[in-house]
DNA sequence: TTATCCACCGCAAACATTTGCGGAAACTTT
DNA sequence: AAAGTTTCCGCAAATGTTTGCGGTGGATAA
């Protein structure tokens, strides 16, 4: 293997200073075109890559931005991550993914991590029993910008990029409204959630204000088999509910499976509406499902710029939200 | 904010050399216990953390590991990201990810920035476009272990860790005749790959083989809107198949969608039997499909258990596959 | 008393790069 | 010819850590 290119070796064989090297390559205005053109010929034939490291070190910085999601199988982040990292290719950034698997001493320690790294940046969403977001704030003192997304804090004033929780399920609640429902079985999820209690509010109050009498039944589910059997024991009652509403791809799921298993026609029998982050799910079934879209991969991008708009200098603070639209499939 | 903690610092406080400071933290025999305790407790109460570009300047690796995908959003890949950072983490590893998003240049800058990086080894799946892996093979030289996964180079010598298609497609094909199936329709993915090629030959060669005279209908689809019509056309026949084969996910989704639009029901109607990386896909159907699974888990598990062995010093290259089972739901 | 040994610690180089500052030529101006 | 300006380049420090080697002081052995 041939020796490998520094800016130390190529010097020595021009007879030029190290600094004069750095500089030819940067283009520095005080090295002659000469000089620069007897060093860019060298370096070129001696395949020359900067060092990272001593850049790092150097610099105490590096391009590399840290991202910590509770797990990365999930029907949200992984798309999330794909728009990230796409994005962040083009600007020089690559992406160190972390997962805390819902375990805060985990997303501690991955925090630390990217402290360590001295990452340029930290992309986060924090597990459902992140309690003291102090340690996050902390990076601030190392001049590294926190971003939480989708699972954000609820109080502290830090950069946020959320879903628009409240405007889907207001979206659906209305949809389902301009569709002369009767009467809906409402599923959320972990009832614990910010998430979830946004999305009950504004689709519960977005029902009842609209003053059409629509009958609404509210159950919690954390799991799909949960919204499985809820689904089951509303739909063999006699007066079973002429839609259901899914706060989410894990309950669409559920909701689904019980609808196949008691071979109910959909919409004939019972119209299905749900809140899904792409159509990917939706589009499993037959009719596709109408849903509200809250887009992982726009998140994505609003985050990573956000980001980037933090790094060049505008670091207040600021909570911003993607907007949600209404997929209609042939469920509702 | 309070100074940084270095070695230096440290040092200079107790009237040490940085020497002392450094073995004292690694707890290196040559220095007493005494003054042992007296840094440690210093650096304690200074919450010295290593600077982790000095290290890696210093020792000219990283405790990261490459992973270069086609995309991440994929049936297949998150799950098998998932599996490897988990137990990375628990080694002291994390994960820099990188989408090539199927470009053989991208992936090449990909690789270029794990060269670079120094990481301490590469995972990669290559694109289906990638023709020449001596770009891979290079990273040798810089002592960085390659290991391909999935869809891996068909000849070079080099260390491989790959799904057990052949024998995943038999396995699928022996529950068929064990059925006692007459007619079965078999769905491939796109032709052009090595994966297609290998669970075709193996799913025809092992059902001529069993001498029952199961009639096979071979197609391919590589979206699964075509698997979607395929399966479609095939139904709408007066001689239908009692059978369909998916080669995929992917596949199966698209014949799912056929199914619940002609309402027709699994198995009375038509039996249904799929090769799939996880039963996520399958449990989203009633009833469950019977599937062969090629675990992605598995999969990640074998690799890094591989790349550790590699920098454990087994250098030699090496081609493992991971087994699959017959995973039995209710629609064969 | 001298030689030997051990426990403990520091020196300094090395890793590769960036950058402020200063300095030597060469050239221009008065 | 002296003074001033520009062009081009090198010195050296700084980033934080690791590690081979050498050195000192005390204890033990001969």
């Amino acid at each position: 293997m041939r020796t490998k290119a520094t800016l130390k070796n190529i010097s020595q064989s021009l007879n030029l200073s190290i600094s004069t090297v750095s500089r030819a390559l940067k283009n520095h205005p005080d090295i002659s075109e000469e000089t620069k053109q007897k060093v860019m010929e060298l370096a070129t034939l001696l395949e020359y890559e900067p060092n990272t490291h001593a850049i790092n070190l150097r610099t105490n910085r590096s391009k590399i931005f840290g991202l910590i999601v509770p797990v990365i199988s999930n029907y949200f982040y992984h798309s999330f991550i794909a728009s990230v990292e796409e994005d962040a290719r083009k600007l020089g950034y690559s992406l160190l993914i972390l997962q805390s698997g819902d375990d805060p001493m985990i997303e501690l320690e991955n925090l630390k991590l990217c402290r360590l790294n001295r990452v340029a940046g930290v992309f986060v969403s924090i597990t459902s029993l992140t309690k003291d977001i102090k340690p996050f704030l902390k990076l601030d003192e190392f001049d590294i910008p926190v971003i939480f997304f989708d699972k954000v804090p609820s109080f502290e004033a830090c950069n946020k990029i959320c879903l628009a929780d409240a405007e889907a399920a207001a979206l659906a609640a209305q949809a389902v409204i301009a569709k002369n429902k009767k009467m809906v079985l409402a599923i959320y999820g972990n009832a614990e959630l910010s998430i979830t209690q946004k999305r009950q509010k504004a689709f519960a109050s977005t029902l009842s204000q609209s003053a059409t009498g629509i009958q609404l039944l509210e159950c919690y589910a954390s799991t799909p088999e949960e919204a499985e059997k809820i689904t089951r024991e509303y739909c063999i009652m006699t007066n079973k509910p002429d839609t259901i509403f899914g706060m989410s791809d894990e309950i669409l799921t559920g909701i689904m499976r019980s609808i196949q298993k008691m071979k109910l026609s959909v919409p004939g029998d019972i119209a299905i509406i749900s809140i899904c982050n792409n159509n990917f799910i939706p589009s499993l079934y037959e009719p596709t499902i109408t849903y509200v879209e809250t887009s992982g991969l726009d998140l994505g991008k609003l985050a990573l710029k956000r980001m980037m708009d933090h790094l060049g200098g505008k670091t207040f603070v600021q909570e911003l939200t993607v907007p949600s639209r209404l997929v209609e499939g042939g469920s509702l």
